[in-house]
DNA sequence: CTTGCATACATAATGGCATTAGGTATATAA
DNA sequence: TTATATACCTAATGCCATTATGTATGCAAG
């Protein structure tokens, strides 16, 4: 199990980075991320929903109802480039975390 | 600036790893962890002594009162073994989702 | 000698957001 | 026809960073 906090923190540039490989809906990304992690990230729909109309409030991404080859109803997210460029903040933003906690895993941490 | 559900997600493994390496107070730790970052990470008192008290009532962490050698009243606070545990278990945590990430930011990644 | 800044700790109020639990609807396989 | 997978939605709850505020000491500048 993921914490919470680890769940907040990574839910958004995991969902703009799902898009930035083309337009998708919620259900299905739910299952990508599934199987990305290796089953470790088991999104609930419930959890998934507001956070995808609060990325899309802020134009991150768009949205657009089509009817699948199947005959489905699905709604399907797109990233703009708003989106774009606030995913690469946020890689910006986990990678200067993950460097600083690289640097205390370190066999040998620097000491200040 | 690195967003509060990052924060929030770093937090605690950054306190426990910092206080692997030796018993630490909290003003030191705000410290430690801005030279750490880079300067990326600026924690606000506010924000960490909660956390602190919330480890400590978790029990990953223990404190005790001393006066340094300077003459001043430090709160100086120590891993527990249970805290090992927690931070080894908050590493792995935030390594599998560093990798999905990781797999995301792939010049191609995977498609499902 | 007092004024300001760094050091050092603490807590209350607020707001953001995952979680949980509920709801609706369709397609398909048993 | 009944269960399961698909597909979407929202209200209530609780956790926790943020912000603001308070207390106290040591030290350097003027």
């Amino acid at each position: 199990m993921i914490s919470k906090a680890l769940v907040a923190a990574s839910t958004k540039p995991i969902i703009l980075s799902i898009l930035l490989n083309g337009e998708n809906y919620g259900y299905k990304i739910i299952q990508r991320v599934k199987k990305i992690s290796g089953g470790i990230l088991e999104w609930s729909d419930g959890m998934l929903y507001p956070v995808l109309h609060r990325l899309q409030k802020d134009e991150f991404i768009s949205s657009q109802w089509k009817i699948s080859e199947e005959g489905r109803y699905r709604k399907y997210y797109r990233l703009t480039d708003l989106g774009k460029k606030e995913l690469e903040a946020e890689k910006k933003q986990w990678m200067s975390v993950h460097e600083a906690l690289a640097k205390l895993w370190k066999p040998s941490p620097a000491f200040d």
